[in-house]
DNA sequence: AGTGCGTATACAACGGATTGCGCAGCACTT
DNA sequence: AAGTGCTGCGCAATCCGTTGTATACGCACT
């Protein structure tokens, strides 16, 4: 039980919509921690029930209204109190690499095709945190040094997925060079 | 949906128990997909009784007695349509992450013992994983090719953690010198 | 005029996943 | 003699998460 802790940390910083915060699940954070909005705003309705965090309402013109969250001082201290306790294990749910684990049963061309899609994703994603990375290198870098390393983290992520795929790629491009041959 | 072909992936080459399961799962796969003994015997029971699997009793002496399950032709089959069918993105639940991400509001010495020992952790994986594909590469490499390529995924997956674990270290070690300093 | 996209929130239903508990015997240590 | 740990299986309750559906407005495109 802890997108309450992740959405936590992201109203620390500013006051935000659910939708605001999708969005960010769906980028920076989404790579650490992912959530759909309507997970998100059944928690934010949950904290907002038990006085973690608060709302106003805000009228807009051409858009619908929205609601901006922020934190209130029971919010601050769960979260300060939930940094304190080691954290569980780190999940993974990777479909394609359970689908290359069984790979001799696969076609090796649907395989391949698989990962250049995917691989495609990750140069995108790589190139976004990249430059996220280098904006947040130029200005200050003591104020968002937490933030800088979250996204240190995913560049990481992504050019080791980028070089694993690069090993599969020759593998299975030489297994399929082997059965076309034969 | 889709513990149920992580358990037809293992049992694709070699009959397994339940409890056998929960240790791959708690090992090797268990970097890219997790599990624990309840939910697997769960499924294995599903399996069963949809005919993907099949089990036979094997007593046992000084140990209690075990099912040892295989897979079936209509489970060989299955898993050959979800290998066809392009996975979905993976998922990453990763809590220390997130603490870092909030890391202002957390005590830096705190968070600098949690990540020495999630890394003591990581070293070990790497080490069992880099012996682990030395084995298999000086065996026959071609046979186990997908078994390598998910031991490898392991390994670089390990060293981009620790890697990152140093900069997160050097970054802390910095902000808690200037402020015993201050 | 109709279609689709972006902003914004929310409910309902189902299934997957975690947590807690329980049983049972053997081996090994303290 | 009691405690701890490993092998092995399983149920029940609850919680988390996904998927589907709904509403509402404005803008742009065809």
């Amino acid at each position: 039980m802890s997108l309450r802790h992740a959405i936590l940390v992201l109203l620390q910083d500013q006051e935000a919509s659910g939708y605001d915060l999708a969005r960010e699940f769906a980028n920076s954070i989404g790579l650490v921690w992912n959530a759909t909005h309507q997970q998100i705003y059944l928690e934010l309705g949950k904290l907002s029930e038990q006085d973690m965090v608060h709302y106003r309402h805000v009228p807009q013109e051409g858009k619908p209204d929205k609601k901006l969250y922020s934190l209130t001082e029971a919010g601050r201290t769960e979260l300060v109190r939930w940094l304190k306790k080691p954290a569980g294990p780190a999940r993974i749910r990777d479909a394609f690499m359970v689908k290359v684990a069984g790979g001799s049963l696969a076609d090796t061309q649907v395989l391949l095709a698989e990962l250049d899609s995917l691989a495609k994703q990750r140069r995108e994603r790589l190139a976004t945190f990249e430059a996220l990375a280098q904006r947040l290198d130029e200005s200050g870098r003591d104020d968002n040094v937490y933030n800088y390393l979250t996204v240190r983290r995913g560049i990481l992520d992504q050019r080791a997925w980028l070089q694993w795929a690069e090993e599969v790629r020759h593998s299975l491009e030489h297994r399929s060079a082997d059965s076309t041959a034969s």
